[in-house]
DNA sequence: AATCTGACCAACCGCGTGCAT
DNA sequence: TATGCACGCGGTTGGTCAGAT
């Protein structure tokens, strides 16, 4: 089927917006709301299409953006975030608050790539050089073989696992809130969606049974680092969220946007611990495609 | 002072998708 | 089911500015 353009481009303003232009946009859609982008321009006087003013709204005019800019944190986050979901720059955006996917968009391609590849790092796989082709000179110096890297790494998986396990039977409900939302924000958003996608994706590949250390090491490596990495101490807190049953999605029993009150969560001791088991299982499941060991391997002390 | 170059970022373009008919 | 429309997204472009030559 043809096109139709998105609007009749005819006596139609393009490039810069003037400020009589923002005020406008601004001031009708404080009013009414944007409704129809295709009819607004229309209506709000402007002699633009609805596609410049959308635009111009979400990546400019809207009150939440967040201008200045970007905090290593963010960067950090926008890194990690792209190792998960690619080149989905709204996703991405969605994880960072009062950023825009053009924004986002932006950084990653005048700043974080070249920092990457300086780095010796490919910006589209994250896989680091070394990986590919360890006589590089863009290798690190400190970076290990990839023989001592699988050794460290099963080692550190093991004992990080241990350690989440026990710290989920000492640990009250409520430590760690903010850990503990951010993880849920993240697993109720596109980012958790892409986990379960790939997790279910995982169920209907047959295993390859050749190197079964290697590759339950990058399993570990990719969901524990993205635990780890996301600010979650202990993996553990993920526990918290996650309802034990079959159901192949896991159930998020709490909202992020919920306050926890001490003490009032009853069920959710005697559930932590049940939990426990099947959160871990989840984390030992996921599957390695999106291997983010470079992430573990005092990536970010090099920033 | 003039010119060049690269970085940055706002805006545009075209495609994919979801929804209504 | 097929078609048309509107919206959102990601890739790309082009203008501006600062620093280098």
């Amino acid at each position: 089927m043809g096109r139709a353009p998105c609007c009749d481009k005819k006596g139609l303003k393009k490039g810069p917006w003037t400020s009589e232009e923002d005020e406008k946009l601004v001031d009708y859609i404080s009013k009414n709301g944007h409704g129809s982008w295709r009819s607004l321009p229309k209506l709000a006087g402007l002699l633009r299409c609805g596609k410049s003013c959308r635009l111009r709204w979400t990546n400019y005019l809207r009150p939440d953006i967040k201008r200045g800019p970007f905090t290593p944190e963010e960067e950090k986050l926008v890194i990690q975030l792209h190792a998960i979901l690619g080149n989905r720059w709204a996703a991405i955006a969605s994880q960072l608050q009062g950023r825009t996917d053009n924004e986002i968009k932006n950084l990653w391609n005048t700043h974080l790539k070249k920092r990457l590849l300086q780095m010796g790092i490919d910006p589209q796989t994250h896989e680091h050089a070394s990986i590919v082709n360890v006589s590089s000179s863009t290798r690190l110096p400190s970076s290990p073989s990839m023989h001592h890297m699988a050794q460290w790494e099963s080692a550190r998986l093991e004992a990080e696992a241990r350690l989440s396990k026990e710290s989920m039977l000492l640990r009250p409900t409520t430590v760690q809130k903010s850990d503990t939302d951010y993880f849920l924000r993240l697993w109720n958003s596109e980012v958790g969606e892409t986990f379960r996608v790939l997790k279910n994706e995982e169920r209907t590949v047959k295993m390859d049974s050749q190197s079964p250390i290697s590759s339950s090491v990058t399993k570990c490596g990719s969901m524990l680092g993205m635990a780890t990495e996301f600010g979650l101490g202990q993996v553990g807190s993920l526990d918290a969220g996650i309802k034990k049953d079959h159901d192949p999605e896991p159930k998020i029993i709490k909202s992020y946007t919920d306050d926890v009150q001490p003490g009032s969560d009853s069920a959710s001791s005697n559930e932590l611990e049940d939990s426990s088991e099947s959160a871990l299982q989840l984390l030992f499941d996921f599957p390695g495609n999106n291997d983010m060991s470079f992430l573990n391997h005092d990536f970010f002390s090099l920033w």
